[in-house]
DNA sequence: ACTGAAATCTTTGAAAG
DNA sequence: CTTTCAAAGATTTCAGT
């Protein structure tokens, strides 16, 4: 599953990431070739599951969803079935946007966005509910300072 | 600057945030319309700021990044020419995919993805030799539980 | 692998119900 | 506000280098 890259797929690569809505044209000029072996680049990353899907990106605050909060988790469980039931209530839950098991003394950390102070405690309700944890921190953002999907290739 | 969202926009955006390489027919074929008033609809949501960029999702691990960091800060300093060369160093830093300003005890939370270990320690002594803070916390994601950048409708 | 061009499909905007 | 239609433009495929 290890494709090599060359200079020239990692341009293309930037330009996707940047901005995946320009033409063809557009992308080959800025990296310096022409249509076809960059659309050909492209198929190839895409089979190899470099590049995945596209989207668009919507403003959170302009669509009312004024609270993010970061959830730092830790349980007592690590027996597989609560793994399994604390999986699935994740990722069955829309405003929670990431979710990531940590090394350490923290076990989880989950990133949650919702429309308001009283939307995050419904969904904490909910979630303590449904699986027990030990210990939960919620970090309240104030003010989003930065935010890419890019990676630094 | 705020705009009105019906049913049909709400499920647009839905779509989009989903799968923005899909054709209009497609979308409109999806919300129960047809091109031209979804085009306009979409149109109006662009100008409104509701609906930003375009981006294409690389897979982190199949470029080789295979680590995640959460690092929490803590600092001393609060005056604006500190938090403005901060906020700078953050921006600057291609690693840093999320930096949010929050509420109580820690000061900042951001997200930063490092190829390695090592690419991190090269981060982390970058940023602290750039700007002085009190105290950091780095959690290591173990695994990504879940990963999107849509909004929950 | 790249080029150029043909066929197909999409987007865009005008006109009209 | 929606539908239809036509021109402009983009994507995709293919033969030739």
């Amino acid at each position: 599953m290890t494709v090599r890259l060359d200079e020239t797929d990692r341009k293309i690569l930037l330009q996707l990431q940047q901005d995946a809505a320009q033409s063809l044209d557009d992308i080959a000029r800025k990296v310096g070739s022409s249509k076809t072996p960059v659309w050909n680049r492209i198929r190839k990353m895409k089979e190899a599951g470099i590049i995945g899907a596209q989207v668009a990106l919507l403003d959170a605050e302009s669509l009312g969803f004024d609270a993010c909060f970061f959830v730092l988790i830790r349980t007592s469980e690590h027996e597989a079935d609560w793994q399994a039931a604390f999986l699935k209530a994740l990722k069955d839950r829309p405003e929670v946007q990431e979710a990531h098991r940590l090394a350490g003394d923290i076990d989880y950390i989950l990133k949650v966005r919702v429309r308001n102070a009283r939307a995050y405690d419904a969904f904490y309700q909910a979630l303590i509910s449904e699986v027990k944890v030990h210990n939960v921190t919620a970090l309240l953002s104030m003010e989003q300072i930065k935010s890419t999907t890019a990676l630094p290739l």
